[in-house]
DNA sequence: ACATTAGCGGAGGTATGCCTCCGGTTCAAC
DNA sequence: GTTGAACCGGAGGCATACCTCCGCTAATGT
């Protein structure tokens, strides 16, 4: 199963040629994808240049919008997830989806960024929603043909209330545990 | 019991003398509502006096900080939010809990805000949390004791899950309904 | 070693939001 | 109607973010 796993959407911008260049290119995203992740999409990307430590103009030589940024690191969660869908597909219905449901909450570092993403309505958007979807969704299917999740809900009610949730800040990691576990039991099948 | 229903903090600016003054700041508390609704605790102060047809001082007048503004509107919604404990009390157990925390969802008008203020740490926003939790917590503990809630959470951990799926965005109301529905059976004990 | 050229980075123009200040207006009390 | 105090509103100074442009630097190929 796992070479069906769901291929992502691919990176639009290019990486630099020189070794110098693509140093820069990668510190730039790691500094975006850390801003991103603290203040949302409305992270300064002057800021994220000073992270980086590079001049405001290499920022935007490499990434002309602040869209094609936030794209740029949005598109590699994406991957990630993607690819975690295939490798839980080997466990049980239920277990494969919340074990997927858990990655897409820890794999989230752009957790406000990716919650918001979610309602956002570009054409790249759409497109890296629609691999999500169909990467997860089969999981989701499976699960509920098992009887393991309640019949009244979507996949996307289930994503969109773990997002809600991943978005949201707690006092420590073990009340996002907590949070979690019960969010997952709404989830499934009530017995009677 | 409803004459027990917990009172709420007291608001703090005070409300002008003169008739015009008074239109003034009500069209100001008004619109402020619907832009921390809109753009979470970072709406623009000079776009809040402008859908309340007023100049930008008038604003600074009424209210001299942002902190200000926002508190005002903020505890109203918390009068209400304590209100409505008292409301409910009649209910039996889980009804109760489930109603309030519907209740906390709906007069949420300043979603976004309220969700991202459940984090901030003021002086204001704690003692405003306090007069929350001593409002709703009772509720919860009746239902937990009546065996209607499982033992494993704690009442921080369920506002926070619901406040975190409120502030987040749905394609419908019907939705909405579907996830909160979802949501609410994760906090109910498990038969087995 | 040297030339070529990709790549650097920040100065600075533009826009927007914050907040102060004060000349003018309007309410309301007499 | 007059008057004085309460109140108005926006001009404008300050800060910050966005984004462009271009003279300089240094990596790479020969």
């Amino acid at each position: 199963m796992k070479e069906k796993a769901a291929e992502g959407p691919r990176t639009r911008v290019r990486r630099p040629q020189r070794a110098d260049a693509r140093r820069n290119f990668d510190a730039l995203l790691a500094a975006a994808r850390e801003a991103f992740a603290e203040h949302g999409t409305a992270a300064s990307l002057e800021d994220i240049a000073r992270r980086a430590g590079v001049g405001i103009g290499t920022l935007y030589r490499n990434f002309p919008t602040r869209q094609d940024l936030f794209d740029s690191v949005y598109l590699d969660e994406i991957d990630e997830l993607c690819g975690a869908a295939g490798q839980v597909a080997d466990l049980p219905p239920w277990e494969a989806l919340a074990a997927w449901l858990r990655r897409f909450v820890d794999y989230a570092a752009t957790k406000r960024a990716i919650y918001e993403a979610l309602n956002r309505d570009s054409e790249m958007m759409r497109s890296s929603r629609t691999a999500m979807y169909a990467a997860g969704e089969p999981l989701f299917d499976r699960a509920r043909e098992a009887g393991e999740v309640r019949g009244d809900v979507t996949f996307d009610d289930v994503l969109r209330m773990i997002s809600g949730i991943t978005g949201g800040g707690f006092v420590d990691d073990d009340q996002r545990e907590r949070v979690l576990r019960m969010a997952l039991d709404g989830v499934r099948a009530r017995p009677a």
